[in-house]
RNA sequence: AGGGGUAUAGCCAAACGGUAAGGCAACGGCCUCUGACGCCGUCAUCUCUUGGUUCGAAUCCAGGUACCCCUGCCA
């Protein structure tokens, strides 16, 4: 069963709060905003915030609404709104009617300006970028007073407006807030509210040319909308007394409140959006869905399930130390909700023809192998076994090292819901490689792992029939870095790429049911891990399936 | 002497003045027709550090130290 982590979980700092607000009547019912730019596609630390967000209105009765945070044209596109809203319900959310783009609010926006210039806490800026840059001052110095500071009111409404007609070119002017050039707090020092920009936006078509910047634009957005907690991450603390000054100087009547917690950082992967692009721009990866990306399309395509993502961002928590989790707890999130769901297959790698010689030439026989070990209601389905066999070259050993069980010459083994096999003797070809096998079965070793004389055999591995083996590809994907922080300053992240992150293998061998495979079913591919068959690569005539993640492995661990 | 944050085990993380939860990882053992799963056990005399207050401190106070964020007309 896909249970989604039932047992009470641990209390967080954004609990405590929303709790208290509840318990003190500040508020009646909450509501929280998921707010992306779409500026590129979702990964697994966007996925934190919409389960922190998205869970905290469930959990508490709220409402979550998503909410396109589009202020920049120069960087957004329809395409990842679509991708975006995908991904969300992917993950198992619904934002019901609850669907906003700041967009929606510019005229709205336009006229706080305007009322904010009224007040003279406004002034249009006709300094260039570099000039303003200039008189920002540094993070020890204060900053200096422009001289259109004091422009009359008269004058910044006449020149804001004829902004917005679009008179002046992109760059020439800005509208900025009166503040405090001199603040300790860069983001005080008149910072910049609008900008000149001669782009279509993707939501909102060409009727503006005039944007407001981030801070003009998300504490009114979370007003207008009645949000009461905006979550974000850290790096928005110092932005957060903005946040406030305009809530403060503008006609608001309720006021949400902003709280800031720490993004999740993965191990052995980037998750900048920038180094994202990169990898996709550079050919290092297949695309935005690449099955090794930590994107929700990459980590979707692979064959991770919604509610194991689910279940890592509650697991990891949340909180405002800087964090790396390890991706270890990532796979053992798949691996616990697949262990459960996922019909047991076997399927052979790296196969090796195994010709079973007392074993007779026309026979097939066929018999039941359980879909689970654990829950007899997944049912059975029928295998074949006949005189010829591959098995994974992993599972012999001409020369065997200490402790391992498998087959080796003139040892024996259990065929998994099959007999004991001997093997007796190795064809090789010219070259020394091993080509075939061949040894004996005991007809009367079918069920148990008992010998007909009492001994216990120790190893069971998995196999096909050769006689209707299906031929498939099979995708290894191991991690993209081979440095737990690739992202780490200084050198270039690109130098710890994992050359074998993917191991592509054409030649494997599968049991004759997956010939119906089915696109969305995880499979477990008995001893080797889970496995999906690629939505996007798979042909009828050959399926190629993605390695999710392996199955634990305590004797490759040795 | 710029401002704002954060420090609890290898990685996360709870604990709200009453004697350090939980998860992941790791390590032993049991079980097993998947070296899987499951089960049992081990894993902080101690909370960055130094002092102080208190019968009692991870929690309160004072001083250090380390790391993160902020000088986009990005979000």
């Amino acid at each position: 069963m896909n249970t989604e982590l039932t047992a009470a979980a641990s209390n967080n700092f954004l609990k405590t709060i929303i709790d208290e607000d509840l318990k003190s009547g500040k508020h009646s019912c909450i509501v929280t905003r998921f707010p992306p730019e779409p500026n590129g596609y979702l990964h697994i630390g966007h996925a934190k915030s919409i389960c922190i967000n998205f869970g905290l209105a469930r959990e508490f009765g709220g409402r979550c609404h998503l909410r396109f945070d589009d202020t920049n044209p120069a960087k957004e596109e329809r395409e990842y709104i679509e991708s975006i809203k995908e991904s969300v319900s992917w993950l198992g959310f619904d934002w019901g009617e609850h669907l906003y783009y700041a967009s929606d609010n510019f005229e709205q926006l336009y006229q706080w300006a305007v009322f904010l210039i009224e007040q003279e806490k406004a002034y249009v800026e006709d300094l260039n970028a570099e000039q303003i840059r200039a008189h920002r001052g540094t993070l020890t110095e204060p900053g200096t007073n422009s001289p259109f500071r004091t422009r009359s009111v008269a004058e910044n409404l006449d020149l804001f407006s004829r902004m917005r007609d679009g008179e002046f070119p992109d760059g020439t002017r800005v509208l900025r807030a009166k503040i405090d050039m001199a603040s300790p707090n860069i983001n005080l020092r008149d910072p910049v509210l609008y900008r000149i920009l001669h782009t279509p936006h993707p939501h909102v078509g060409d009727a503006w040319k005039i944007y407001p910047m981030y801070d003009f634009a998300h504490g009114q957005t979370d007003a207008i909308e009645g949000i009461t907690h905006s979550i974000c991450t850290l790096e928005f603390e110092s932005h957060k007394p903005l946040y406030e000054w305009f809530l403060d100087n503008l006609p608001v009547s309720v006021r949400p409140r902003q709280y800031e917690f720490a993004r999740l950082n993965l191990t052995y992967t980037v998750m900048s959006k920038r180094k994202l692009q990169e990898l996709v721009k550079l050919g290092i990866v297949s695309g935005w869905d690449d099955p090794r990306l930590p994107t929700l399309e990459g980590l979707k395509r692979r064959g991770f399930t919604a509610v194991s993502v689910r279940n890592f961002c509650e697991q990891i928590g949340v909180g405002r130390s800087d964090s790396w989790i390890d991706v270890s707890t990532l796979e053992e999130c798949v691996r616990s909700d697949l262990n459960e769901s996922a019909p047991r297959v076997m399927a052979v790698l790296r196969p090796i023809k195994m010709v079973i010689d007392n074993f007779p030439d026309d026979l097939i026989e066929e018999s039941q192998a359980a879909n689970h070990p654990q829950n007899p209601e997944m049912g059975c389905r029928t295998i074949h076994f006949g005189r010829e066999i591959w098995i994974d070259s992993d599972d012999f050993m001409e020369m065997p090292s200490k402790g391992f069980h498998r087959l080796t010459v003139g040892g024996e083994v259990k065929l998994r819901f099959g007999y004991i096999i001997k093997c007796l003797r190795i064809i090789k070809d010219g070259q020394g490689k091993i080509v075939e096998l061949h040894g004996e079965y005991d007809p009367a070793s079918r069920e148990g792992i008992h010998t007909a004389d009492g001994r216990k055999v120790k190893g069971v591995i998995h196999w096909v029939s050769a006689s209707n083996a299906v031929t498939a590809e099979v995708r290894l994907f191991d991690r993209l870095f081979n440095d737990p922080n690739p992202d780490r300053g200084g050198a270039d992240y690109k130098q710890f790429l994992n050359p074998n992150s993917v191991e592509t293998l054409t030649n494997c061998k599968l049991e004759a049911s997956l010939a119906a495979a089915d696109v969305e079913t995880r499979y477990q591919f008995e001893r080797l891990g889970y496995f999906r068959m690629d939505p996007k690569d798979s042909l009828t005539s050959k399926p190629v399936f993605n390695r999710i993640v392996t199955l634990r492995d305590a004797w490759n661990k040795k």
